[in-house]
Formats: C-alpha cells, sequence, structure tokens
DNA sequence: GAGTCTAACGGCACTCAGTGCCACTAGCAA
DNA sequence: TTGCTAGTGGCACTGAGTGCCGTTAGACTC
C-alpha cells in the first residue's frame, strides 16, 4: 500500500437500513445548514459530503441531485398519500378525501419545522429550488388527479379527466396557500383551522358542480301552481346550453 | 496571427435585432431536431451550437441554459399576458378574463404546430423537461394569480388571495389539459370548442362561489308558515361552522 | 474610400454537477 | 482463517455553464 492509498477507516453508516436513514437526515441536515449559511449556488457537494464526514461520491448514493437534498423527504410522502387513496372509504365524497389527503404534506412540513421554515426561505430565495419545488409539488398534484379521475369516471361523469385535472390543481394550490401563509407566519398561525377554510372553498366550487344542486327556498304568491312552476322553469331554460 | 488564431469568417447575424431573432429560431430549431433524432441527454450544446453555425459560446448568450432552448418564447407569451391584463376591461368577470387571456397559450401553441409536437414528446419523455414545463407553467400561473388578486380584492372579497391562487391553478390546469389533449390527437381537435368547454367548467365553479348562490324552490305543505321557516333553518344550521 | 468604434463572436480555461469504474474494507458467514 | 457481500472513497471523465480576452464584421463618421 502506498502512501497515497492510506485512509482514514470508514465508518460505514449505511451498513443498516437505520443507518442509512440517519446519514440520509445529516447529509439533508449539513446541505441545508450550508445553504442558508454560504446560500445555494455557492456551496458544493464535496462541502456537504465533508460536512457530514462523507465522501463526494456517497453523496450521490443517497440523492440523485444537489437539489434533491433538499427535498429528501419528497417521495416518502407520495408513497403515503397513494397508499392512504388506496384504503380510502369509497362513499365518501372524492374532493373531501383529497383535501384531507394532501394535508399530509402540512403534517410533513409541521413535523420539522426548523427544516421547512429554512427551505422556505431558499425557495423564494433561489429561482432553480423554487422550479423544483414546483415539479414536486406537481408530482403530487399528477397523484391526486389520478385518484380524482377514477372516482370521477365511477361516477359516470364524462369529463372524468378534465374535471379531475383541474380540481386536483386547485386542491394542491389551496394547500400550497396555506402553507406558504403559515411558513411565512413562522409557523405561527393555526394551520389546521386555515386549511379547513381553504379546503371549504375548494370543496363548495367543486362538489357543488359535480351533483345536482338541491335547492330550497320558500315564497309566497297568490298566483296558481302551473303558473309559478312555469315561470320557475323559465329562469333556468337557459342551463341546456354548453 | 498565428495559424492557431485562424478561424472561418464570422457571419455575425446577431448584429440587427432581426438577425438576434433569426438565430434564436435557428438554434431553437436546429436543437429540436437534434433532441428528437439523438435523445436531450445525448445531445451537447457544441453539438447544437455547430448545426446553427455558431460557436458554443454563442449558444450561452442566446440562452441560459440548455433547456432553456425548448421554450424559446415562453418570455415572450408571459409579457404578453401582462399587457393583456393591462388593457382587460373592469367591468368583465375577472375569471372570464383570466381564461380568455390564458388561451394565448394555446395560440402560441397552435401558431407552430411542429415544434410544439416534438416539444410535446420530449416532455412526455424527458423527466427534467418535464419539469422545466411545469415551472414555465407555474410562471404564467402567478401572473393570472396575481391579477384575480387584484381584482377579487376590489370587490372586496377578503380571502382574494386564496381564491386568486386556487383560480389561477384552476384555469391553468384546465389550459394545459385542453393544451396535451390537442397535441396529443396530433392538432386534429377543434382547440378553440374544448377550451370553451374547459373554461365554461371553470367559470361555473368559481364566478357561482363567488356571490351568494340565489335558491328557488317550490314545496306544498300544510304547515304554518313560522313551522315551515324553522324546519328549513335546521336544514342549513351547521352552515356557519368553519 | 479610409479611419474609428461598438458589439457580436469564438476560443480558452476554469468550476462544478454528475457518472462509471475500481480498489478497499467492515461485517458477516462458513 | 477464509471467502463473500455491500458500503465506501478515490479517480478520471463528460458536459453544462461562466469569465475573460483577442478578433473582427458592420455601422458610422469625415
Amino acid at each position: 500500500m502506498t502512501e497515497s492509498q492510506r485512509r482514514a477507516p470508514v465508518t460505514r453508516v449505511g451498513a443498516t437500513p437505520a443507518g442509512r436513514r440517519q446519514l440520509r437526515r445529516a447529509l439533508s441536515s449539513a446541505a441545508v445548514d450550508l445553504f442558508v449559511a454560504n446560500g445555494y449556488e455557492a456551496t458544493t457537494v464535496d462541502e456537504i459530503a465533508a460536512a457530514a464526514g462523507v465522501g463526494r461520491r456517497t453523496f450521490f448514493r443517497y440523492f440523485d441531485t444537489k437539489d434533491d437534498v433538499l427535498f429528501a423527504n419528497h417521495d416518502e410522502i407520495v408513497t403515503e398519500m397513494e397508499q392512504a387513496f388506496e384504503r380510502a372509504d369509497p362513499s365518501r365524497d372524492p374532493v373531501e378525501v383529497a383535501c384531507s389527503t394532501v394535508s399530509l404534506v402540512l403534517d410533513y412540513y409541521a413535523a420539522d419545522l426548523d427544516v421547512s421554515l429554512k427551505r422556505f426561505t431558499l425557495t423564494r430565495t433561489v429561482a432553480s429550488l423554487r422550479d423544483k419545488e414546483v415539479a414536486t409539488v406537481d408530482r403530487y398534484q399528477r397523484v391526486l388527479a389520478r385518484y380524482l379521475q377514477t372516482r370521477f369516471a365511477e361516477q359516470g361523469d364524462d369529463t372524468a379527466s378534465l374535471r379531475a385535472a383541474v380540481a386536483a390543481a386547485a386542491i394542491a394550490a389551496a394547500n400550497n396557500h396555506v402553507l406558504r401563509r403559515w411558513l411565512r407566519s413562522g409557523g405561527k398561525d393555526d394551520i389546521a383551522a386555515s386549511a379547513a377554510r381553504a379546503f371549504a372553498l375548494v370543496g363548495e366550487a367543486f362538489r357543488a358542480a359535480n351533483a345536482e344542486q338541491t335547492v330550497v327556498a320558500v315564497l309566497s304568491t297568490a298566483r296558481p301552481l302551473p303558473e309559478v312552476m312555469a315561470r320557475l322553469g323559465a329562469v333556468f331554460q337557459d342551463e341546456g346550453a354548453d
């Protein structure tokens, strides 16, 4: 063995699955801190790896790209959402199921407030990271859309695909709006309450249009019933037009 | 001058603004063809530049990144949308204005069907290009949201920000759905008709939810009016809960 | 037509992300 | 002790993106 081949003994953290998770977290944590301290572009992968006590090559065995390290548990969220949809009660309203499922994202962000806040400032500052975040949002928006599409199609909706895409986008936007507002408040706001309000707005917009509305009104009139019916019918006669 | 410094005469296309546009198009066109022929990753910027008859360094003076070349006129679309919002009739319904403005994107895509189709297959195939497209969509979705937010705020909507974000997402999703469906048909479908249908769905979902619903119903009962009112009131008593 | 100036261009060298390859070794099994 | 496996680090390589600078086409002036 030559002198140049000599090296420090390898700790080999990733031998066990728990160790792999631990190293992933260590890399992610080190990266976030370095990004915040020195800026994203100014931080090299070498520095991240060194801060976590591993080699540069090992970093790329845990994360495909440099920016992936900021969204470490995103895959986890997506698979968890898919599982939630699989075991969802089919009798519940699809939009409602989608809303309550997407709030898994809020739970994940709330579970690690410190990292969430740092990532928030980074995604607001660095354009490429903002794009990356948008791409991750799009990924679970697709999961929402797929679920809604199958459910809408079951209900005999002939525009299921369109309605699913639009509703999924609306739900994701509402979720993001709540999330960003909460992060801007530094995690102080009542996230559950604002989420409920936001999803109520979405549900109102899309549930109502799905099934026929059931409307109830009270009127007082001396006119004979057939005339009342005719007048009421005239009010909605343009509804068939598309 | 040494032999190594000798070079072919420079054509200098970009001396005039028209020439710059022409070279941009040439680079974009060459890139798309190479991407389709040899794959995105397998195509180097050197090859694109060479195919357009310029040096590699010039490529990066016309496009910031390699993937930007696929979305060459995106900035143009965004600024045109912003201008459209500025001269929009303030008496028109905001959602309707947003819908008709976003269809500028459809016009741009329809204007160059060939490139649009090639880009479509690329964005479906290459993950990084799909992410890039999602990011571009997000950019004009923000323009929509900003317009809707100011208009909703004018109307005294205290949840203007949320409603604007959700409506903008829905409009963008509807637009994309129409666009993708049209591209999958190879440009054969009637894009205007399907756009009208899609935007009708969005408008229905968001215009109606803005004002209070006006409901009319006919009922026949022998019960005294106060009891009827009390029973009807009980039906909606959970509506205040948030 | 000759001189001048500006800006587009090409070349070169550099950094860094990401990848393939291989040698090394900690931990485990026989 | 002797393999075997898998995590790891080093190394070299490709390619994107950037800063710098010399060159020169084309426009403008006189």
